[in-house]
DNA sequence: TTTTTTGCAAAAGGTTTGCAACACG
DNA sequence: CGTGTTGCAAACCTTTTGCAAAAAA
């Protein structure tokens, strides 16, 4: 059972206004459990202003509130930014499902090491793209 | 020294036809080391239509000729999918590094053992965001 | 009260679609 | 010769910008 988090202790530490808006958009992407594209978080969130979700999606992605997940799609997906996570796409149907195993510490440990151009990584992303059991049936 | 890839035989093994726009294409992304987004290529292959390069582009990464590289900007990038390898972006400049390490084989087998909806996995993505050498001093 | 955020209107930019002409195999 | 591919015009859709009103701290 989990805790409901607190969006406005989260802006307050962020040192973002505690808004409305924003404090709309956290709950709603809170409550789907998958990433949304800006468009779909409009639709359940008629009363916002597509302009303000955009600034407001931006303002959290530099904010690391949120992570931009690339799904292969038409547009830019975002998923809260609390228990890590990555996602394998089936490049049939489009479901999406997580996984938590990314072994990344031990990974850009070696990576830094190596790389002539950086001493340190803040984010990463990582997706597997593959076929479901259901799209290999058909 | 590298051999310089038959971009012919290639679109034929992959069954497309082998036409002006499409080996433009594939030697354009051969001579850059780089990812590049549609409006990029189309400064340098300026006699082609840029509908047409949208086309090829999309029918090469249906075909899996190309990779979809996700840097976090603006738009789409691809890169030719040959030589495996992955990138650290500069969150600051955008800068770009390349590297190898991935480990891909291990952990998919992993996390495929895991997953409840997929078998295999076809790609992967993966991309590290840091800020560089030279953007951490200013 | 000061500064940041919001809402609206409008524009910009990237990408897609439809259709007829063309070219590969 | 037949089917897949190209080019052009136009539309589409997502995202951005500018500015004045509203709200947070």
């Amino acid at each position: 059972m989990k805790e409901k988090p607190d969006f406005k202790k989260i802006l307050h530490d962020t040192k973002l206004k505690s808004t409305g808006p924003r404090l709309a958009v956290l709950k709603a992407l809170s409550e789907v459990q998958r990433p949304e594209t800006a468009q779909v978080i409009h639709r359940r969130l008629k009363k916002m202003d597509l302009v303000t979700l955009y600034r407001t999606l931006a303002s959290f992605e530099k904010n690391q509130l949120i992570k931009r997940i690339d799904l292969h799609k038409d547009s830019v997906y975002y998923e809260l930014n609390i228990d890590h996570h990555h996602h394998i796409i089936c490049t049939g149907c489009g479901t999406v499902e997580d996984f938590e195993l990314c072994d990344i510490d031990r990974l850009t440990k070696k990576i830094i090491a190596k790389a002539s151009n950086f001493k340190s990584v803040q984010e990463h992303a990582m997706e597997l793209f593959g076929v479901c059991n259901g799209c290999v049936k058909n």
